[in-house]
DNA sequence: TCAGGTCGTGAGAGCGTTCTCACGACGGAC
DNA sequence: GTCCGTCGTGAGAACGCTCTCACGACCTGA
């Protein structure tokens, strides 16, 4: 282990310009490959920045251009299940990939609780970020409120519940369920049950609309012995299958409002002797990886979620370019991905 | 909607100080609740900060404190399995719940691939954070190397592979291991297999090592045919199962290196007409929630994550305070839980 | 009464950048 | 040869904060 000199802290642009015998200014021009510098100006100061092992300061940087080039993936959640949902897992990659060529970063922050909420808006209020791609679950969540109370950029992952005018991209959940419950009612199934997401998260509150819009639509009335409510984790499917059972042992198809819910559920027919799709048909939701995975393979219902993810950093660098929030919203279609469930 | 005037940006510290009369210097005191102010300032400033919803910009304090106040847990995941780990899950709240009695913000910081890491590299050196919590997991990994090279505190979750000298926390995975395979030999089982972690991480590595370990020590030596690899997941559990029971019939216990792979691992067992316990004995590892869950619950080895959190939290905090790395390590009991798979 | 504190306060110098200007050098057009 | 435009450059003022220092006002003890 060698060190430089005796020096401490990171050396500034002041002692790259000494050393490349330029002032300040140029060696400034040169980091941010301004065109106006003679090549051999540039060769020097890239010449020191090399010896010298100089790297920018943000925060001085940050505080002169008013922009940190950073963005906030905010996940408000209160339980710890979020990070095994296939679809946030989808939704961060998708992000970074999509930021991976810009020279923007993308920081996370995960809150649980009225404390750790107000910290993260604190945080992002204190100029940490250029803006924030908020994933807000639950209605009793803080977070929309302390954010809309910014002026910072904001895209929502999914409509907000109490239709408050923010941008949001979103599937077309309401459709995707329609479609898979009208998949079901199509083969024949007359008793077609589902297990709902939670009731307070938007996306359990729309594919369950769209079950009942599509039941309804085929002349019956939605029976309420044919509804339980899960909570998007495997083990809720499960239970909630369980439930439905017991409740309606006639059941001949379930729409299930997520596939990890969905492989829950399919244990659960099993254990309880019934096979899939003979017996009962199951379609799913995300189209996640662990669809394909099962078995029988879960027909489920796609969304784009690569569209999704451009759509946000579209939405999200638009008002950072404009300076101001916009109120745009897009929802994409989903799509029906047929295979051995149903 | 009203706005406060024809104001852009935030309101400064010079204009909270103009409209509690007092100066710059006094406001900067309050807002950093130092004692020396008189009540009324206080006071006076305190409706000014209200009036003018002022917040103080980080990036200047920034500049001038040298310190963010924020550290990064930086996951360098080549897969997208990292989020689904409940593991992980366990560490972010652990930390996020440290960290919320502290005025300290926690970011985090996911690359896969090489792009993506470097540019989490800039960004930690560019000094957006006081200091790194690293979870790197595989042995091609890029990070612990970026962050070596700056000066900036780190604690590593987990051994490093190459036994570097860096600060670390870990769990004793190897003697976790041995104690599980130990309690499966002492229950009289003779062919006790194993499904093991990926090899390029140290968890997989150790935990394998303490089976070996164990099954030695019994006098016996490891039989290649009962050591399969998994990666950590369900799926992957299952698989590696399938295989062992074709290339082992005759096993009748199997230590599994994580929780969820034991979960699939069960799975394939009860496919295959085995009972558990009964015909054949298994342990996990991680004590996760599915452990407790599964049918039948399955005894494992538990991790104290909690003392786990705090000790990275306390190392780091140690090496920002003094504002140089240390090497310290710690590595935590682990703790045999009985449930009814062995 | 005066020396020696303490206490609250404000002036002003930084922190490491960017960015606006102004300035000299040089080139081409007349 | 003069004039204008471009081009590379550097000086210096911000950006919003903290922190040192000095300065009065007040209190205490001799």
């Amino acid at each position: 282990m060698t060190t430089t000199g005796t020096r401490v802290g990171s050396p500034t642009l002041d002692e790259v310009a000494q050393l490349a015998g330029v002032s300040r200014a140029t060696v400034s021009r040169v980091v941010n490959d301004s065109p106006r510098v003679s090549p051999e100006a540039r060769l020097a100061v890239q010449a020191a920045v090399e010896a010298l092992r100089y790297v920018p300061n943000r925060m001085a940087r940050s505080l002169v251009t008013r922009r940190t080039d950073t963005i906030a993936l905010v996940l408000s959640e209160s339980n710890t299940q979020v990070f095994s949902d296939p679809f946030f897992a989808s939704i961060v990659r998708g992000l970074s990939a999509r930021l991976a060529d810009t020279d923007l970063n993308l920081v996370l922050l995960a809150a649980r609780g009225e404390r750790e909420q107000e910290k993260i808006g604190r945080y992002v209020r204190q100029g940490h970020v250029d803006g924030v791609i908020l994933m807000s679950l639950h209605s009793d969540d803080l977070l929309p409120d302390i954010l809309t109370g910014t002026r910072l950029p904001l895209v929502l992952s999914g409509r907000p519940l109490d239709g408050r005018p923010i941008a949001y991209v979103d599937a077309d959940n309401t459709g995707g369920a329609a479609a898979a419950t009208g998949l079901l009612l199509s083969l024949g199934r007359r008793r077609v049950a589902t297990v709902t997401g939670p009731q307070d998260m938007v996306a359990g509150l729309d594919r369950f609309a769209g079950y009942r819009a599509a039941v309804e639509r085929s002349g019956r009335p939605v029976d309420p012995a044919l509804v339980a409510a899960g909570d998007f984790t495997e083990a809720g499917g499960m239970r909630a299958m369980t439930e439905l059972l017991e409740r309606a042992p006639d059941l001949d198809a379930v729409f299930v409002a997520s596939d990890p819910m969905a492989v829950g559920a399919v244990q659960a027919l099993r254990a309880a002797g019934r096979r899939v799709p003979d017996d009962v048909a199951v379609v799913g939701f995300d189209d996640a990886a662990v669809a394909a995975a099962c078995d029988p393979p879960l027909t489920t219902v796609a969304q784009p979620l690569g569209e999704m993810t451009t759509l946000m950093v579209e939405l999200l660098l638009d008002q950072i370019e404009h300076g101001e929030r916009s109120v745009e919203t897009r929802v994409c279609d989903t799509a029906l991905v047929r295979r051995a469930s149903a």
